[in-house]
DNA sequence: CTGAAAGCGCTTACAG
DNA sequence: CTGAAAGCGCTTACAG
């Protein structure tokens, strides 16, 4: 070691090479335009070394920080953080880090805050987490700033490039087909809230399967939620006590389907003998309550890896994917109905 | 404005106010050494030109990122996501940002590779959370590269400025109080995983408790658990199953406590009224499964909160508590025993 | 394919 | 209380 205990700049490993350090830049670069000789030169001493590139000078000089953003707002606590560990899986080998940003989607100076978070932090690029995902303005922000983004997603919101999304539409289908092979006719809908497209693609794939099935759908079995575990209870608690009650629920997602088994036994229903239930996102809370739920599972972590790969790897195989299928997980929530109808 | 409409630099604000760079940067940097007047107009200047900083330049200069880091390891996902939104209460009109780090506490590496990372983004310093937080190599670690820290944890694990703690212990004696209350004097164990300090703590109040009761423990009303909703099951289940059953139990965690009531359910023992179950952490299934269950709050969002001020406004009234008691929460796990014994 | 010079936007001693 | 010079560790045109 010609230096101290210091840690290696790019100047020591240009003078021990007896290169310049431009020619040591080309190398951490990985520029085409470098003879082989010199290049294994250089990098055997960067290993002898141990040199590691200050990413904070690279950021100064290249005016971009080595920083992905995770912008979400209040979804599923668990949802974020199989995306966080997605995330991870794709950079951990790297010199990229992830900044967490939660926002306030109900905030009017929200896109302000974000502007400035973007302009202080000089992102590489952000990781948009549903729903504010789907606002396009947020989106058209990224772009003017130059900021990368993907953005995940129950459809296809943008390009392929900038959306993981799953499918939620079909995969609603699928729980009801699965319903209607278990013998349901009388199937009702908790949605989720007005403005998130999840709610929306959820209720269309909802909607057409019955269509599809040939079976109605009466005003009184859909009841409005919110996402939140008290709106599945009030909503299900609307359907239970409408006459001519459903036999099976779909729920747009777990936490409304617990609410929905709560409103279920305080009438002393029994599910799933007397009313089947399903619903979305395969949350641990499925599992965990009882009976135990089925549901619909997506691959969150692969999302969230194949969505940082797009930022930073964008030639990576696995970052063309931006289509990721979810899929029915069967637990014991749904049984034939009692009596067929 | 003197420049164009890219963002103003240090040099457009000395300019623009007359004064040199060194100036401004003691104004940034809120330096006393600099005249009354002086500060004003160079305020006034920056709030004009909207000059903000730039975080790289001042990394580089000062070879410290103004950037917190998360580590954990496996915990509650709900435990770090609040503990998040608490570290960004804290930093949200500040230049800090947060960084995440997943990692892995069963691998032989883990240290370098924190060590790596740390090294490598320059940390202003770090929040660790248990169960890693009670790792006293991780913290020497810390102190030795130079970066801040503070842990969390279910004890005073270090000095008042590196430490928000919970007193786990306390809170498990007054819910064993409240069970004893409730007419239980069979009342069983679970506990947490060994090696964790939290797990010990429980464990602790718990046998503490007891003994404070002249109530006996036998080994068989004694179970242990991995702090995993399955372990919870199994664990229950030797209990509910050994003779002279327990009329309660107090589980080390949400988690198993929701494992422990199905497998109560599974024996057809109705909770609460053949079986009270008491839990810890108060995440979001405690109330969300059925009965709703009594468990120990803590307050994860204060404590992220004031574990990033220690680090990034130690002088702050707030950053001083490093102590955060916790509560209990009742629910409807906990009934009188139907038969006093 | 390689290098010398200038610059990214700040801060740090050192003077005064 | 304020300033001129040098430096943090990289990269970017521009030459050659």
């Amino acid at each position: 070691m010609a230096s101290s205990n210091k840690t290696p700049t790019i100047n020591d490993v240009a003078r021990v090479a007896g290169v310049s350090k431009k020619t040591v830049s080309r190398v951490i670069n990985r520029s085409a335009l470098i003879k082989k000789d010199t290049r294994e030169k250089i990098e055997a001493v960067i290993a002898d070394l141990g040199y590691v590139p200050n990413p904070q000078a690279r950021a100064l000089a290249l005016r971009r920080n080595f920083l992905l953003g995770l912008l979400h707002d209040n979804p599923n606590a668990q949802t974020v953080l199989n995306f966080q560990e997605g995330v991870l899986d794709a950079i951990r080998t790297t010199e990229f880090a992830l900044v967490v940003r939660p926002v306030d989607r109900h905030s009017p100076k929200m896109l302000d805050d974000i502007r400035h978070f973007l302009e202080q932090q000089r992102l590489y690029g952000v990781l948009i987490l549903p729903p504010i995902s789907e606002n396009d303005e947020l989106a058209a922000l990224c772009r003017e700033m130059g900021c990368g983004y993907v953005r995940m997603g129950s459809a296809m919101l943008d390009d392929e490039e900038h959306v993981v999304a799953s499918n939620d539409r079909e995969m609603v289908e699928s729980a009801v087909d699965y319903l209607v092979e278990s013998g349901h006719r009388k199937i009702g809908l908790i949605k989720g809230p007005e403005g998130f497209r999840s709610a929306y693609e959820r209720a269309e794939g909802f909607m057409g399967a019955m269509l599809k099935h040939g079976l109605e759908v009466a005003p009184r079995a859909i009841a409005q939620g919110t996402y939140r575990f008290d709106s599945g209870v009030v909503a299900a608690g609307e359907l239970l006590d409408s006459k001519d009650r459903p036999t099976a629920i779909f729920c747009s997602n777990d936490e409304m389907a617990a609410g929905a088994l709560h409103a279920a036994r305080q009438r002393d229903i029994h599910v799933p003998r007397d009313l089947s239930i399903i619903g979305f996102d395969d949350s641990p809370i499925a599992a965990h309550i009882w009976p135990p739920l089925t549901t619909v599972g997506w691959p969150i972590r692969e999302m969230g890896k194949a969505a940082a790969l797009k930022l930073v790897a964008p030639a990576d195989e696995a970052a063309q994917r931006a289509r990721f299928p979810a899929q029915l997980v069967k637990r014991l929530s749904v049984a034939r109905p009692a009596v067929e109808n």
